[in-house]
DNA sequence: GAGGATGATAACATATTCGTTATCGAAGGC
DNA sequence: GCCTTCGATAACGAATATGTTATCATCCTC
């Protein structure tokens, strides 16, 4: 192991400093958490994918791709797969931290 | 001309919707928009690009490229200069149009 | 079990972003 | 005037997202 660390688990990796710089885990667990958003949203709608790809624009193997967080995304790609879901996207202050976590 | 419409201005065009569609037309006034706020954000921090491009990690051209409105950032890129700047960006619910625009 | 719909994924071509390096004109301080 | 800094932009390669088409296993219904 490069640090001599024991990794057991996708946590333990992932709050390696060694491995994962804290703003490089901020950047992944902001994703993570953006585009579970996006996945609630169409299920909330009862869409399939591919019903989504039709009124959005963008192709099925696409969303599949974003959902499954093996691209990411452009800015104008989320936008036309929110929008049809009644949502958009917003720049807003960073929320403090919670100290305990 | 395409439609015999007389194209006078920017807005003209933009409300031409042989021209631009009115799901384009959303999608470039979000971008607008949400690239607007970005600006402010930087600038209200007194960063220079090349300030925000050192402490961002997101070189000084792609910043100016994104500013200027010629690229479609994706997000981690866009999350990447917010981020320095105490900002983030969130899935939220459409707000409805005001009626009178 | 046959059939339909689902999400995931492969393969390939195309389009676009981003890094890199360098330069430009404009604006401001000295 | 000289120098610095600013944002914008050009050129090019590398990396990546997206479109396109097709297929797969799974789940569900009939």
């Amino acid at each position: 192991m490069a640090n001599g660390k024991v990794i057991n688990t996708i946590t333990d990796y992932m709050n390696d400093d060694t491995r994962v710089s804290p703003a490089e885990r901020e950047r992944i667990n902001f994703e993570v958490a953006l585009i579970g958003k996006k996945i609630e949203a169409r299920e909330r709608k009862g869409l399939s994918q591919r019903a989504l790809a039709e009124i959005s624009g963008v192709k099925q193997p696409a969303i599949a791709r974003l959902e499954s967080l093996n691209a990411t995304p452009q800015i104008d790609t989320l936008f036309k797969v929110l929008h049809p879901l009644g949502y958009t996207i917003e720049i807003v202050p960073l929320r403090e931290k919670p100290s305990g976590v």
